[in-house]
DNA sequence: ATAGGGTTAG
């Protein structure tokens, strides 16, 4: 026999040390020189094997896989760790029922990756039983094992829809731990020798029994694709089924920590996470405090799996508080960490904060870029949003699904729908389409830009709605001003048994009050309560009270206001003030301004429509008493602005702009225009020009609103037959609104007109929203 | 064996 060269020598060396191999070719370059060197023994190929699992080669581990006649242990462990590691539950089960199949007996470093399996599956009966199984091969105490039972249960909820009752998950486990516990100890203590065969028989038999009821569950599992278990996680960690029950997983969870003899710093991040997952703030707090005294100092790990939790209860100070600990362990520039700290900062609206820890951040991947644009996008800073996404872009960093649902927003308020379709396009060409997630932000910002159709296209496309792609959808019809067809939705999301919450209910009211329906208003009202134990807030309220007084019912809607349980602020009040200017009615107008004043001192509008009301009434001096007053508080109204996109370009106008580089070309063509819509019997409704002064001054007052100035800007740039859109960030003036009826009639051209509330759809002379805005 | 980001609301 010739004695080993140093070559062979390194390939034994490397086989025993697989970390040493960190990529493909490398493994490639020794599984060649073990073939070379006629080395193939079973065992080097597992090993062999289990290098190529750990780098994560799905395909390199199963060709070589296949090759093996009777694959050992280590074998088969690898193949299942990859197919975890790939998500592919289903194949991983199938390998582990395989090994078992096959005679070979698992051991501690297989139960991990099963686990996880179960996890991915969703399946928490699965779940059990592997447990059950596990303790009786008694592998329960092993930490790696110990650490992913956490994990797993921490990460399973009891389902609503599985419907069946169940046993407490961790009493049966309780039971199965005690039984399990005597027999070892019995056959430790009499040792091998002396343990009675009829005992070590029952043993072998109880495991062979829970391994193939184990089996039959897993074959009983029905395969579904793998995006649809993503939209069950998404679903299961919804909102819905968020207070269901989740508490006998997190038992368990705790459970197991107790019992665990050895605990690492592992432990402790899955079972903080855990409970972080779960929503136990006062917990999750408690345990990271805990740590320390079991001499462990949070790492990477445990500050991201806190900060979410700090982010969702909006909990400045103790954020705060984590960002010091990470800045003292040197780990506020990690990804993770400074991820979870964007994020926190931005849900506490503090993006100055957020923005401090992206600059920060040297290393930026596509969460780090996501963070900020959603940070962005959720306080209402949408151009700084776009300008991020469009940084992320120049990075060369690729959007993924999480970018898109991050952004759509932004082009759903600004209204820039080329830039929306633009992304639908991408979105399409990646099969993004199917998340939920995109979905209802394109249906929301379809129905946004005005494009109610196309929103409906892709909503009734859906495969799977939840209650939010449901509110988008009836949300975008109310703003339209299909009553009707919103009332339609919010029932037949009910019959497909989708609990509406609070913010449905504002939708489906926002609805009604759009069109006037006064008793359907009442009836869902009502409901709300009464069905669903949810308590109308101060948005319900003022829907149903703005309804009240748009339909001229001033009195009552001033005693049902006064009749709210949580304090009337403001912008209730606000509602049934311009319902006042509406119809008229100063003496009211007067009361309820008072009342506003009482809880909202600083309600500039209040003081502007009290005014308007005044001027309206012709009450000159009170109005100008109103508007000095407004001057001595020293706040600045929100200024009136108006937007049309034009060639993929964006054009801002605001109120009487003289300086904007169109105003000359605008100012004349509005003239040509007022000279025919005067034929035509318009007559300019100065009546809410806020100064006394000439009648010819009221009328240029009027003609230099923002969203006039928008539409005669459109009109003279795009071609005949265009559809004009414009948005504006105020409601839309009385006069523009007729005088927009003209203009439509005039240039035998759609107009569509977006303001805060609603779309008015103006063509031929009349407008969708029948004038009752 | 453990971790971070997303859709509806005037």
């Amino acid at each position: 026999m010739r004695s080993p060269t140093s070559t062979e020598a390194l390939v034994n060396s490397l086989l025993r040390n697989p970390l040493s191999i960190k990529s493909r070719s490398q493994a490639q370059q020794l599984h060649a020189q073990v073939l070379k060197f006629q080395a193939s023994s079973l065992c080097n190929l597992s090993l062999l094997l289990s290098i190529y699992s750990h780098i994560n080669l799905l395909h390199d581990s199963l060709r070589l896989f296949n090759t093996l006649h009777f694959p050992p242990a280590l074998a088969w462990k690898s193949v299942i760790r990859c197919y975890t590691s790939h998500g592919l539950p289903h194949k991983s089960l199938g390998s582990f029922i395989g090994m078992l199949a096959s005679g070979l007996y698992p051991d501690h470093n297989v139960f991990p990756s099963v686990l996880k399996a179960c996890a991915m599956l969703m399946d928490l009966n699965l779940g059990e039983s592997l447990h059950g199984y596990i303790i009786r091969v008694g592998l329960d105490f092993d930490l790696y094992t110990g650490n992913a039972l956490m994990n797993m249960y921490s990460k399973l909820r009891f389902l609503k829809k599985s419907g069946r009752q169940r046993l407490g998950a961790s009493q049966v486990l309780d039971e199965m731990t005690e039984r399990t516990r005597s027999v070892r100890t019995a056959s430790v203590l009499v040792g091998n020798q002396g343990r009675k065969v009829s005992d070590i028989e029952a043993f072998n038999y109880d495991v062979s029994c829970r391994s193939r009821e184990f089996e039959a569950q897993v074959l009983e599992i029905d395969y579904k694709p793998r995006s649809e278990y993503r939209e069950m996680e998404a679903c299961n960690l919804g909102q819905q089924i968020k207070d269901i029950s989740h508490s006998m997983s997190v038992d368990s969870v705790r459970k197991i920590f107790e019992m665990m003899p050895e605990k690492d710093l592992v432990s402790w991040n899955t079972i903080i996470a855990g409970n972080a997952r779960n929503g136990l703030y006062g917990e999750t707090l408690t345990m990271v405090r805990e740590m320390g005294g079991a001499n462990l100092k949070p790492d990477s790990f445990t500050l991201s799996s806190v900060l979410p939790l700090i982010a969702e209860n909006v909990d400045i100070s103790k954020g705060k508080e984590i960002h010091g600990c990470s800045i003292r362990q040197g780990l506020d520039a990690e990804v993770y960490v400074a991820s979870s700290l964007i994020d926190m900062y931005a849900k506490c609206t503090r993006v100055v904060d957020s923005y401090r820890v992206f600059t920060l951040l040297t290393e930026r991947d596509g969460i780090s870029w996501n963070s900020i644009i959603a940070g962005c996008v959720q306080n209402g800073l949408f151009d700084e949003g776009l300008k991020f996404f469009r940084q992320m872009l120049m990075a060369k960093i690729k959007p993924k699904s999480y970018s898109f649902s991050s952004i759509m927003p932004a082009c759903a308020h600004l209204t820039t729908l080329h830039l929306g379709k633009q992304l639908h396009g991408y979105i399409t060409r990646n099969g993004f389409d199917e998340n939920i997630f995109i979905a209802s932000s394109l249906v929301d910002m379809y129905a946004k830009c005005g494009n109610i159709r196309t929103a409906r296209q892709i909503f009734d496309r859906m495969r799977l709605r939840d209650m939010v792609s449901w509110t988008a959808m009836i949300m975008g019809c109310a703003l339209h001003g299909h009553a009707l067809d919103a009332i339609e939705l919010f029932e037949q999301m009910k019959t497909e048994g989708i609990e509406p919450n609070y913010v449905a209910f504002m939708a489906v009211l926002t609805a009604c009050s759009h069109a006037g329906l006064v008793d359907e208003a009442w009836k869902y009202f009502n409901s709300m309560t009464l069905d669903f134990g949810i308590a109308p807030g101060v948005e319900h309220y003022a829907a149903v009270s703005d309804l009240l007084g748009r339909a001229g019912r001033l009195e009552e809607a001033y005693d049902f206001i006064c009749g709210m349980p949580i304090g009337p602020t403001g912008s209730v009040w606000a509602t049934l003030l311009s319902a006042c200017r509406v119809h008229k009615n100063v003496d009211m107008a007067e009361k309820v301004a008072n009342r506003i004043l009482e809880v909202d001192p600083k309600n500039t509008g209040a003081y502007i429509l009290l005014a308007n009301i005044y001027s309206a009434a012709r009450r000159w001096k009170e109005a100008a008493k109103w508007r000095a007053s407004l001057r001595r508080t020293g706040i600045r109204k929100t200024p009136a602005c108006s937007w049309i996109e034009v060639r993929n370009k964006v054009y801002a106008f605001m109120a009487g702009d003289e300086s904007h580089p169109c105003y000359e070309k605008i100012r004349e063509a509005m003239e040509v225009l007022m000279e025919l819509m005067e034929k035509e019997g318009y007559v300019p409704d100065t009546s809410e020009v806020h100064h006394d002064v000439e009648e010819e001054q009221k009328k240029y007052l009027v003609c230099s609103h923002s969203e006039r100035l928008a539409i005669v800007f459109g009109i003279i740039n795009t071609p005949a037959g265009t559809t004009i859109r414009v948005t504006k960030n105020l409601r839309v003036c009385t006069d523009c609104h007729t005088a927009t009826k003209f203009i439509s009639k005039i240039v035998g051209r759609e107009i569509v007109v977006r303001d805060n509330s609603r779309f008015h759809h103006f063509k031929n002379g009349t407008c969708s929203c029948g004038d009752y805005w």
